[in-house]
DNA sequence: TAGTGGTCTAGACCACTCA
DNA sequence: GAGTGGTCTAGACCACTAT
């Protein structure tokens, strides 16, 4: 082994795109001359230009090279955790209310977000999420009974019906919407805040193997970032 | 070459965890064993458990084996692109204005922002983006003009300091926050929106090579929803 | 101390795509 | 048709860590 691994020729690489030394729309040397450069084997070239091109900095053509690309398309990566968890990592105490679970028949709405069949029936549920004692968010949900008929015996008081489903459900796929809202009167009650207030909003719903599960409604308290590094 | 690419064995792999074949906690077994079973070289296998743990699936240790993760955290990706590709995407035309543009002496909370030494000045500029002629997003923004005094002299009427920013500084990093507010008046005008309207912000503070460049609040129009698949 | 994943190597063949 | 990246292989040694 030289003393290059793929890590160091990663770092190494990134240096010389960042630095200028090769400016957007070059094509860098192929991998057979990068790898009799820095003197280690052509598959470690490949596995650190593989990494770099995953992360949008270069992009790379069979016979065309790679060239390194001029407006790199920007990353952020969130972490989406169970919402116990999320209060937790701050240090705080968590805790959740049950506020209402009722078996009913979906508005359209809701039918078509979950592309329920007529008839179909879902639990809506409404939770609070705390945190030391605080709100922290309110969660509204309906789950399609079909898909998971447990949901109407799970002990909610105990378990989150977030937590409920991830256990139950634990690869499911989905859409996550991000978005702002203004306060509805009975969601500022819930939050401990007032009514029109800006609310951080995140939207979801949720398949697994093609079959909806659950959509929800996560209204985070005033003053809630996500936050990530680029 | 026997008959599995890390691709399939990829997809193979996780359609035998998501199934439940292997459950939460569980050991797999060890990548030999799999060589041995799927008939191909542990080069392969490795590298297909390498992709299924960088996505949250699996856990690695040497000599402790390959566990299937409890609470999969799941990670949304967004691509944060420049605000013009951004409307163009959507097929709607991009223009933006430049509001104001000034060399000024930053408030305490943007020199703290930037890390700026007292004294340091830097650039003002209010910038509305529009997506057929309707506002898309109100941005104002603070440049460190140590960092990039080129900036003084761009001809921001023409590109925006959003654009020509990510062509001067290409390989920046930084944070990223998103959150809710309500639309102060002068921000409600800026987007013919009301005030008290829940807005959604973007809240970004760039780096190059450990010296501040620039902080920015990006206020979108009413309705905006930042969307991603998981 | 022993077992497991982490990584590197040299060589090979294949698949895409540019000219 | 030829050049470049994409991938696989067999073997080797190393680094971490569970017991």
């Amino acid at each position: 082994m030289s003393v290059h691994t793929h890590l160091s020729l990663q770092k190494d690489l990134r240096t010389r795109i960042e630095t200028g030394e090769w400016r957007a729309g070059d094509v860098i040397p192929k991998e057979v001359e990068l790898a009799e450069d820095y003197g280690c084997s052509r598959t470690t070239i490949n596995r650190a230009l593989r990494a770099i091109a995953d992360e949008g900095l270069i992009e790379r053509r069979r016979k065309g090279g790679t060239r390194v690309l001029a407006a790199p398309v920007r990353q952020a990566k969130f972490a989406i955790p169970i919402i116990r968890k999320q209060v937790e990592a701050t240090g705080a105490v968590y805790r959740h209310h049950l506020l209402s679970k009722h078996i009913e028949t979906p508005s359209p709405a809701i039918e078509a977000r979950l592309r329920l069949k007529q008839g179909d029936e879902v639990a809506h549920i409404e939770t609070l999420h705390m945190s030391d004692g605080r709100p922290f968010a309110f969660e509204e949900r309906w789950i399609n009974i079909a898909a998971v008929p447990e949901i109407t015996n799970a002990p909610l008081e105990d378990i989150s019906a977030n937590e409920w489903l991830v256990n139950a459900v634990p690869y499911a796929s989905g859409d996550v919407n991000f978005s702002a809202v203004n306060a509805s009167a009975k969601i500022a009650a819930r939050l401990e805040t007032q009514e029109g207030q800006a609310l951080f909003v995140l939207d979801r719903t949720t398949w697994f193997d093609s079959q909806s599960i659950t959509t929800m409604k996560l209204y985070f308290a005033q003053g809630y970032k996500l936050h990530t590094q680029l």
